[in-house]
DNA sequence: AAGATCGTAGGACAGCTGTCCTAGAGCGCC
DNA sequence: GGCGCTCTAGGACAGCTGTCCTACGATCTT
């Protein structure tokens, strides 16, 4: 099997063991079993878990990049791309119920480890934080742009902590429904 | 020591302990050497390291419940008393810029984890939500109670997610301003 | 003073962790 | 055929985990 096929496939079964199982306690054989190798020879591939992490925050960046580029390409206004931000929780509401937010557990989980990875995963924040802020500041609010994206942020994280809490699908549709109305206030 | 005194030094040991560092993460040892108890000793005042979180989870319940009685005692209106939970962010902002809410950070830990007390932790965020939609029913607006709950529970774990991930005292202080104008239009 | 009870130290136990090494299989190229 | 490279399996390694047991010192009761 050529090498770069294999890693792609490890950092796609570590993304997704990290996001379910969390970080730490996701194990190198976790791993091993999903893309059916044995422990011993990850080594060749990469030479600690952090190394593992790093490449899973790098493919996430690259995901998410590409995904933005998208809802810009589909959604023409920024209000809209705004609103296919928020409409993730929706989206995604069946992971983010049974794991929560991606982004959100992972950098807590990091930041309780003060593992050495934490500045990384924040790059993951920081790309939505930044994007936002471009569509706010074409929704002609560049004064307040960076507030009101960071109060989007805001929003998704805690609908995704409590849509991980208590599993209400009408929780995170009636909070969806006064974010577009919240946001409507924005729109000229 | 009375057995006793030991225990709850255990519980507050522990409790520090797994709200810093994250459930799994925090060992016996960890807690042993926070006590000055020996590791192997623990067996005799917890069977399993699930007692000990166990007995944390109640700890808390019975702190919350204090402190709840406490807001009651001291905030003569319903809308202050819910402004008492709010600004929680802001008193904790220390604790919840390093380590996140507590509450939050153990469920979401718990939910990846699949671990079985999961579901005591759950106590915690319905004790919270209970409380609030009480205020909200004294405030007259019954119907709602429970969804105006849950919004302002989602406010608190987005802020502390925020908070903790960007390390940002002033957004802490914009969004409870914006949540204390929020509750004013539920006012009578 | 003798005995029972309470709390403790220290270590044994199997099992798992991340890391690292060695040997060899499979393959293309000369 | 023989060389060299890529990729792999398997295991060794020290260290840690939660659990559990035994032996002993301190304290209290009678």
């Amino acid at each position: 099997m050529a090498a770069v096929a294999t890693r792609e496939q490890i950092v796609a079964a570590a993304d997704r063991l990290f996001y379910h199982g969390g970080y730490e306690h996701t194990s190198f054989a976790d791993i091993a079993g999903a893309v059916g190798l044995s422990r011993g020879n990850f080594y060749y591939h990469f030479k600690s878990k952090d190394a593992i992490l790093d490449a899973v925050i790098d493919a996430r960046l690259a995901d998410t990049r590409r995904m933005l580029e998208q809802w810009e390409a589909e959604a023409p206004t920024p209000a809209g791309r705004i609103m296919r931000y928020v409409e993730i929780v929706l989206t995604n509401r069946a992971d983010i119920q049974d794991y929560g937010c991606p982004v959100g557990t992972l950098t807590t989980e990091l930041a309780k480890l003060e593992h050495a990875m934490l500045g990384q995963a924040g790059r993951l924040f920081t790309l939505f934080r930044t994007w936002l802020r471009e569509q706010f500041v074409l929704l002609e609010h560049a004064e307040q742009a960076d507030e009101l994206a960071m109060h989007v942020l805001a929003f998704s994280q805690g609908v995704a902590v409590m849509a991980n809490a208590f599993h209400d699908e009408a929780f995170i549709q009636r909070e969806v429904d006064r974010m577009r109305e919240w946001l409507h206030t924005y729109e000229r």
